[in-house]
DNA sequence: TTAGTGACTCCCG
DNA sequence: TCGGGAGCCACTA
């Protein structure tokens, strides 16, 4: 476990509520790291925090749920039940929802 | 120590 | 509007 680790899932526990959603570059800046995406992307990948740390809740820039370590379906069913809709692998209203 | 990898993003044609 | 390529950062072997 990283400090940088700890940071992200720290900080998506707090900043990312049920029924909202977040982009890996959106929670990188809010570590103070705008450019560290992809090492967002490394961290939840590791995650071994699942599902208390919800990593399901970011996903790519364009509104794409992007990839998941586990079942993909497992994300899609973790959001619905948050109110947060799916289809065709894309957040719907993903504009409205978006921190 | 270094090179490779990846749940990504942005820019340009 | 869309696709390809380059860049970014942390982690691991």
């Amino acid at each position: 476990m990283t400090e940088f680790q700890q940071l992200c899932y720290k900080t998506l526990k707090e900043k990312v509520p049920a029924g909202k959603v977040i982009t890996y570059g959106g929670l990188a800046k809010l570590i103070n790291h705008p450019n560290a995406y992809r090492a967002v992307g490394s961290a939840m990948n590791k995650n071994p925090f699942a599902p208390e740390v919800p990593c399901h809740r970011v996903v790519k820039s364009n509104g794409d749920l992007g990839k998941f370590a586990y079942d993909i379906s497992l994300k899609v069913k973790r959001l619905e039940e948050e109110s947060v809709l799916v289809e065709n692998g894309k957040v719907v209203d993903f504009k409205k929802i978006c921190i």
